[in-house]
RNA sequence: GUGGGUAUAGUUCAGUGGUUAGAGCGCCAGAUUGUGGCUCUGGAUAUCGUGGGUUCGACCCCCACUACCCACCCCA
């Protein structure tokens, strides 16, 4: 039998309602900050992602679902959301129109070649949302405080905004040299992971989870009290803004995102429950990056988000969504001969935007009535017998079990009023 | 990529080296006369993950593969 691919999996009819509602809410917060839907392909050429993710990040090096096309292109599936968005606006001269441009993506697929487990997928599903033209800070915490206000009105509770600044190409080679020269004087007691982040990336040490290492990131010089004035400047407005909107945040000075194309900003939320230390979402400040793509000089600010994980967080908080009915009126025969007129009732039901429903496998009039209320029909509509002749139906109230009848050319007005 | 666990009806799980593999839930049908949610009764459904091997004989023992769950790395 053939299964689904490792990693992969089916979003069902059970399901599907929940993700819908979240998608509602993604999309109205989304426009109600005047973000317009963008879409991207699911695959783009590989070299997008090497120059724009980052040549030397785990996700270019071993997570890429990378193959060549028959027209000898290498091709990969999206492994982030950014970077497609970012081609899409250069490509589309989106930057000609008003800046700043702003754009949201919907549940995009997400492909990373990773084991699965707990809150992994090798396809997963992102929101995120960008903003391109705008340097200053208020369009950092516009983002943030749009995703808190997101989740907050899912029902989403004891969420915290984590944010830091890394800087930017001015200062955060300075710091690089004196981080490394602090971990220099600490090296033989790093992990030996560590060991070998010294030199490729030292950052990393600072959110190693190793007892050892964590004790030396402690006391380790902070990027914070090293970044040159415009980064300073732009951190302190983000933060004044955050606290004059009320938009709770931490301060955490140990974020390092994994991709390279961070500057200024970043931040994450981190699970609440479920598994701690999981990301929730992940976004930050890019100035450079449109122009690494050869694009012009373009700041821009950004952030994904994993619906799969927005569904964990709210299982493990007790919450439940609201979620459409799939019937509303079910149409019960009373003898197979009653059915072309059930056929007729449902469709004039449906014509009026009542969902409506009726047998199909020929079942009793008593297993109809059980397959109602299985699917959660508030009202049944019987059709037949004696009420016919007289050019009625019988209609019941499964909650109340009160019944009454009614020209069954007026069924659509009963159920309308 | 590395490590641990698991793989039996739609589902959650029992089970024994030896003729017909079980339960709860779900599903379907009944409990006289045109009707649901409770209760009762009956019924259907499993090449016991796939492929090898050991054995007179394996669902139960061994090996491989695959998938799932969990953890590390990393991330959403």
């Amino acid at each position: 039998m053939i299964q689904a691919p490792k990693g992969t999996k089916d979003l069902l009819p059970q399901n599907s309602g929940a993700w819908q509602a979240v998608e509602m809410s993604m999309r109205r917060c989304a426009a109600l900050a005047g973000f317009r839907e963008i879409r991207t392909p699911v695959f783009e050429h590989t070299e997008l992602f090497q120059r724009g993710v980052g040549d030397s990040t785990d996700i270019v090096q071993k997570e890429m679902y990378t193959f060549v096309d028959k027209g000898k292109r290498s091709i990969t599936l999206k492994p982030e959301g950014t970077a497609g968005v970012v081609r899409a606006v250069i490509e589309n001269k989106l930057y000609a129109d008003p800046l700043p441009v702003k754009v949201y993506y919907l549940n995009a697929p997400i492909f990373r070649y990773e084991n699965p487990q707990s809150g992994r997928l090798r396809e997963h599903h992102q929101f995120g949302m960008e903003c391109f033209g705008a340097k200053e800070p208020s369009a950092d915490a516009e983002l943030i405080t749009v995703l808190l206000g997101m989740l907050t009105e899912l029902g989403l509770r004891n969420l915290t905004v984590h944010i830091n600044s890394i800087g930017c190409p001015e200062c955060r080679p300075r710091y690089h040299e004196l981080l490394k020269a602090y971990l220099k004087a600490n090296y033989d007691e790093l992990c030996p992971t560590c060991k070998e982040r010294f030199e490729r990336n030292p950052l990393r040490v600072l959110d190693c989870k190793e007892e050892g290492c964590k004790k030396i990131a402690k006391d380790a010089p902070v990027i914070m009290n090293h970044l040159c004035d415009e980064c300073a400047e732009h951190f302190a407005g983000l933060k004044s803004l955050l606290t004059a909107q009320g938009t709770p945040f931490k301060i955490d000075t140990h974020i390092v995102r994994g991709l390279d194309y961070y500057t200024k900003t970043v931040f994450e939320i981190i699970m609440q429950s479920e598994r701690e230390g999981l990301a929730l979402c992940g976004g930050g400040r890019y100035d450079s990056l449109v122009t690494q793509l050869d694009g012009p000089a373009l700041p821009g600010v950004g952030f994904g988000i994993g619906t799969e994980r927005i569904m964990m967080e709210l299982l493990s908080q007790g919450i439940e969504l609201p979620v459409e009915s799939v019937c509303d009126v079910f149409v019960a025969n009373l003898s197979a001969d009653d059915r072309p007129q059930a056929f007729q009732v449902v469709s004039c039901l449906r014509d009026k935007r009542i969902k409506a429903d009726m047998d199909h496998v020929g079942r009793s009039l008593k297993a109809q009535f059980k397959y109602a209320g299985k699917i959660g029909a508030r009202h049944v509509v019987m059709v037949g017998g004696e009420e016919a002749l007289r050019g009625n139906v019988k209609v019941r109230d499964m909650e109340t079990r009160e019944e009454c009848e009614t020209p069954v050319n007026d069924i659509a007005a009963f159920f309308t009023k």
